[in-house]
Parts: structure tokens; sequence; C-alpha cells
DNA sequence: CAAACTTTGTCTCGAGGATGACAATCTCGA
DNA sequence: TCGAGATTGTCATCCTCGAGACAAAGTTTG
């Protein structure tokens, strides 16, 4: 691990927060993992295989809706811890993780986070943080999707995707409009309409994001 | 507490599976409170007062969604806790709950709870299970949510809170349509249709389910 | 018991999404 | 470079939801 990878993972909200005692014997317990585009991390329904950050490239989330769509593609941007969830009960994975590009990851296998823990049980707590963090994020997104119009759910959609980089969002449109819950066709319109408003930029398998306080006021009006 | 408080917060997933010592010692920080229907126990940006177990009657959480209306009527049923996210986090509550009709609750203010912890630190990676436990949950509502017709997401509305007794549900169908992020007049024919197919009976403020199989069968079709 | 209020049941109409179809455009490998 | 395959852009049609309106049924209160 470099220099700037510890920058990287001081800046998360999460990692920083913890005692650097405590963040040190995580660190000792993780090895860098190098991935192609499209590795397997892990996939719904597998046994925990421990924590992960990213420290360079991008890692998506998918989860299957109970209709068969892909569901909500959460993407994981640099400096951000994920796969706490079942590390921490030992349950099976509820989604897929997988990289979008090349990746370099933090890998903290079970048993060495077990290993840590059991040197300093606080570790515990300190993943039990992550959780309520990732769960806050689901109760949000939850508040903000229910009975929301779909031009302000694909506003948000765009908003959440494109945190991970600059403006640029690669993604097909079908795999948007599973994202969002809606029809290719009817994404179509949408994003058309928003271009023609200067919000976004359109291309083949892509969408740049050009206002983003304009998207932000999608959401209010 | 008596004796039959016992065996309810036994049967309990979460709080069966822990240790007997340390389940003693939660329990020795607890006191019974009884509410007033309607009461407040806590509500949606309040700092945290601590955890909650459902001994008698009825509790409800309710979100709001961005839009204002009324979202995720959680129904909680005696023997299940709540109230762990912002315990453990000290973060601001992030919904309402309060009780529906008299209710007899165990409390464990947070204080006494951090009392409890300096003891045993484990209990805090208990605490940690409970939040895995109820993100599990928000994650199936979300893959079983979204991009599904109105007519699976009513059957799984009247599911979810029908567990909480009985099959019958004490709910005006305005609440109700708030609930699944529709219309009242839209609830109503959707209503109307299950009770023609024999699956509920719908009464002044309540419904009453029939078919519990066949409501499954609605969601799979 | 009767009036005031709440909730339900059912119209109609307008708006907008889903779907199937098909041409245009883009990408990638031979 | 060219062609196959994938992706986007845009139709027309059908269907269902949302909203407003209002009568009917139920509940509460004096």
């Amino acid at each position: 691990m470099h220099d700037p990878d510890h920058a990287i993972l001081a800046a998360d909200s999460w990692f920083g927060a913890i005692p650097a005692g405590r963040r040190e014997r995580l660190l000792q317990e993780a090895r860098v993992e190098v991935l192609e585009n499209g590795a397997r991390i892990y996939g719904s329904g597998d046994p925990p295989n421990g924590l992960w950050a990213v420290l360079d490239g991008q890692v998506r989330l998918k989860g299957l809706s109970a209709n068969g769509a892909e569901l909500l593609a959460l993407i994981v941007r640099p400096g951000t811890w994920f796969g706490e969830l079942s590390t921490l009960d030992g349950h099976p994975r509820p989604h897929d993780a997988m990289a979008f590009g090349m990746a370099r990851l933090l890998h903290v296998p079970v048993a060495a986070f077990a290993r840590a823990a059991a040197a300093d049980p606080e570790l515990y707590r300190d993943l039990g943080l992550l959780v309520c963090a990732h769960q806050r994020t689901a109760l949000r997104f939850i508040a903000q999707s229910v009975g929301q119009s779909i031009r302000v759910r694909l506003a948000q959609a765009l908003m959440r995707a494109s945190q991970a980089g600059d403006g640029r969002i690669t993604i097909r449109q079908e795999e948007l409009a599973g994202v969002v819950g809606i029809a290719r066709q009817t994404l179509n319109r949408h994003l058309k309409r928003f271009e023609r408003d200067g919000l976004v930029a359109v291309a083949y398998a892509q969408v740049r994001i050009l206002d983003l306080p304009g998207l932000r006021g999608v959401i209010t009006e």
C-alpha cells in the first residue's frame, strides 16, 4: 500500500473516525488486490468473504429486484468500505459486487477481521457503525424514492452515480432504466428532456452531467 | 416484568440468540413503560433515547417521504426490539415511533446501555447484529418494491401489516394508500378487487386478511 | 337520538407510462 | 474497412393512475 492510499482511506468519514490504533490494526490484516474489469468480488447468496475498501477504480453493487430486473446499481468510489453486513452477521451476501474497469481494492478476510477483533473487541463496534451508516443510506433512499415522480427519481439516480468520479457515467440506457424502475423508452424521453434543458449530455452508453446544481434543483421543484 | 414477558422476548430471533449472560445484563438495565394510544416514543430528528422492545400491544414506525407523505408504516409486534440504529451510532432518529393502542414496552436508555456495554463490550457486537437484521429487512423491502406493480406492492404491504396480530389490520384507506405510495381512489379499486377474489374483507378503517396463501400467490404471479 | 364529521365507494377526465416496432447510430472484431 | 450486433431515438396504441367531485355509509359527540 502506498502513501496516497492512506490519504484516500483517511478521508472516508467512517474510517477516518476510528481511533488510530484500531485503524492500524485493521490495515495490518488487509491485503491489496487488483481486479480486472468485470471481476466478481462476491455474488448474491455467497458466504461472507470479508471486508473491502476501494483504493482506485470503481466497484458496482447490484441487487436483483423480485421481478428479475437489475436493481440498485450503487457505485462505490475510492475510500469507501463495503461488504460489512455479511462480515458482521455471517449471513449470505445480499447483492453482487463487481469491479467496473480495473480496480485496486483493500481486502480484510473474515478470519483476519476476527483475529483483529479478538485483540480489540471495539472493532466490532466500529463495524457496527459502518452498518449504521449504510442503513441510513438505505433509509434515505427509500424516503426519497417512494412516491416521487420519474423526473425526480432519474435526477437522483444520476447524482448518485456521478458521485463516483467526474460527471461522466458509463452505463447503458437499458440498465439505467432498470435502476430507476421504468421502461427504456420512457427513460430516453426524460433523458432527452434533461439534455434539451442543458443539464446533461447523452452519448453512446454514457451520460455526462453538465449542470449539477440544475439537477439538484429538479429534485426540489 | 412478568414471566410471560420473558417467553415473548426469548422467542425473538435476535434476542434469543444472545448468550444468557448478556441477555440478563441487558434486562437488568431495562424498565417497563406503559404508553397510551398515540403516545410518542421518539420522533424523527430526535437525539437517541435508547433501545426499546414491544412486550404487548403495537408500535408503528413512520417515515416521511421527501414529498411530505407518510411512508413506511412498519408495524412492530411483541418480542421485537427497535431503536437500535440511533442508540448505536448516536445520530438523530430517522423516523417516528408511536404506540398504536395501549402498549407495554421495555426501555433501555442510552446511558443504561452504555453502562452495560462498559461491563461487557460484546454487547456492542450484539447491537450491531440487530442493525444488520434490520438492514437486511430494508434491503429486502427495496428489492421487493422497486419496479413492482401496485397489485403486488399492496399484497406485500397487507402481509407485512398483518404479521403483527391476527389477520385484522386497523388502518384508514388513506393511510394505507400512503404506505403503498398511491392515491386513495386507486387503493380502493385494488382493495375491492382483492375482496371480490375472496382474499380480504374490507370494513370501516379495517382490512381483514381471509386468504393469506392467496395473497402470497399474488406476489409471485 | 340526531347532527357533525369522517371515511368509503364510485364516477369521469386528463396525463403519462408500458409496450411493440423499426430506423438510425455506434462499437468492435474479422 | 466492413459487416454483425448492440444501442439509441422515436413512433402509435393501449392501459392504468391521479385528481376532482360527490353520494353513501359509518362513527363520534352533544
